[in-house]
DNA sequence: GCCGGGCCTGTGGTCAGACCACAGGGTACC
DNA sequence: GGTACCCTGTGGTCTGACCACAGGCCCGGC
């Protein structure tokens, strides 16, 4: 197991070696989040790899929001590790939406099935903590705001339930679903005819949501929440079901 | 909707704007799955940046499962518009494990609540089609299986259930997640002292989903899912809750 | 006329080298 | 002692070149 080079001399791909590598050296603990990365000469020198593929490597694991990379000298410079899931997961979603390899609709559904899950724990909880949500209801009160700021808003609110649920895998992914549908929801609020009347129901339904998780009653939230988000979907759907 | 440019109006990276150009060509529709993209020299040449910026471009949407790439010649070359988000979820989630970005055990969690979520839904539908699950499960009965191959097998078979399901977003979501605790369930099967009585009670417990969608149980189709999932998960687990 | 092997072309895959912008740190100058 | 400069090393990009590959084409033999 201590020999990488022998299982990579069937290595077509080049970068996929780099990946590999990596991956490894998360693995053994060798690097940990905050670690800097050697630099991309160096890393291809040592893998006998040329430049460009460790780049490619690179470019994938930050994507991925594994790394981030940084220009320049000093102690911030560099391909430094970060794991924050959220990027990685918004950016594969929204590309696979625009491929039409996942469609709205089912991302609709898993929102809400994480959702109403969310609000569900979250009302179980004991103590949990709704301040972050509860200072963004109150910025959501501004009557003065756009509709994109607005939707700008309800997406952190929901990022905030998820956040105060403590399921970092949740959070990325509800994260991700937000940002694979963001287009559909700005342009869907187009549709709506009222929305000064639909803000204001928006609004409402929030602080429902939250007096329901205060209240402990999980099946209320779990119902409030799955009608928030259902309702608004319904709302701005092109022609929800005719027949 | 035309501009979006507005927001960074200049783009500091070249391989962003590719992906943002290739992500464009997806939204409009001139891009759908099964197209062959311009060639790497070509987009290039179009995009007036490198051939470097656009492979780097190129290979974030080959790893996200957007773009299958093939040298040659011929109908088959080139980089051709696939939309296989399982790939890409399960790089993003083994990756973001390997950080630490992503406990373990939130996981388990959400594989508990999105495996929960689709029995259910399984046992509510009408004829919900569970060959492939039923197949996989047979096939689980040969006790010739080495612990790798009935984990292969057991991964099959609940993402045949997802499959089943019709939700695409929870399919390639529950690929990801079982792709990013594969090494540790695998690493804990050597924890099981006996393997032969610990294999057939899953057996049995996967033939009880089954039958419980097949009554139309849904209660008991979550229950005895989750189950399953916590129980093997707790039997492997080094040291659940000693304190 | 038919068939087969070799060349041709275009593809992705990779490498090497060069240049740029950037940012910190050391140094020489005031 | 303070400040402006250069030096160094980083990622970011481009260019050009070469390779392996695979289908299509042409030409020769049968």
């Amino acid at each position: 197991m201590g020999d990488d080079a022998s299982a990579r001399s069937i290595e077509p791909r080049a970068w996929q070696a780099v990946l590999e590598h990596l991956e490894r050296k998360l693995l053994d603990g060798d690097l940990a989040p905050g670690d800097r990365l050697p630099g991309e000469r160096q890393l291809a020198t040592d893998l006998g790899v040329g430049r460009s593929s460790v780049r490619e490597a690179l470019r994938v694991l930050e994507v991925l929001g594994l790394i981030r990379t940084h220009a320049g000298s000093g102690p911030t410079a560099g391909a430094i590790i970060i794991a924050t899931p959220g990027g990685g997961m918004s950016a594969l979603m929204r590309l696979q939406v625009a491929a039409n390899g996942f469609p709205v609709d089912d991302i609709v559904a898993t929102r809400l099935l994480l959702e109403a899950h969310v609000a569900g724990d979250l009302a179980a909880a004991t103590a949990p903590d709704l301040g972050a949500a509860e200072r963004l209801l109150d910025a959501m009160d501004d009557t003065g705001l756009d509709p994109a700021e607005f939707l700008a808003l309800d997406a952190a609110f929901h990022l905030a339930l998820a956040e105060a649920s403590g399921n970092q895998v949740v959070t990325a992914t509800m994260a991700g679903l937000r940002s694979g549908i963001e287009g559909y929801a700005l342009a869907g609020h187009a549709r709506i005819a009222d929305w000064a009347g639909t803000s204001a129901r928006l609004r409402a339904e929030h602080r429902g949501v939250l007096d329901a998780i205060r209240a402990a009653d999980a099946t209320a939230a779990r119902t409030r929440i799955h009608d928030h988000i259902s309702g608004y979907y319904a709302e701005i759907s092109p022609d929800p079901r005719l027949p």
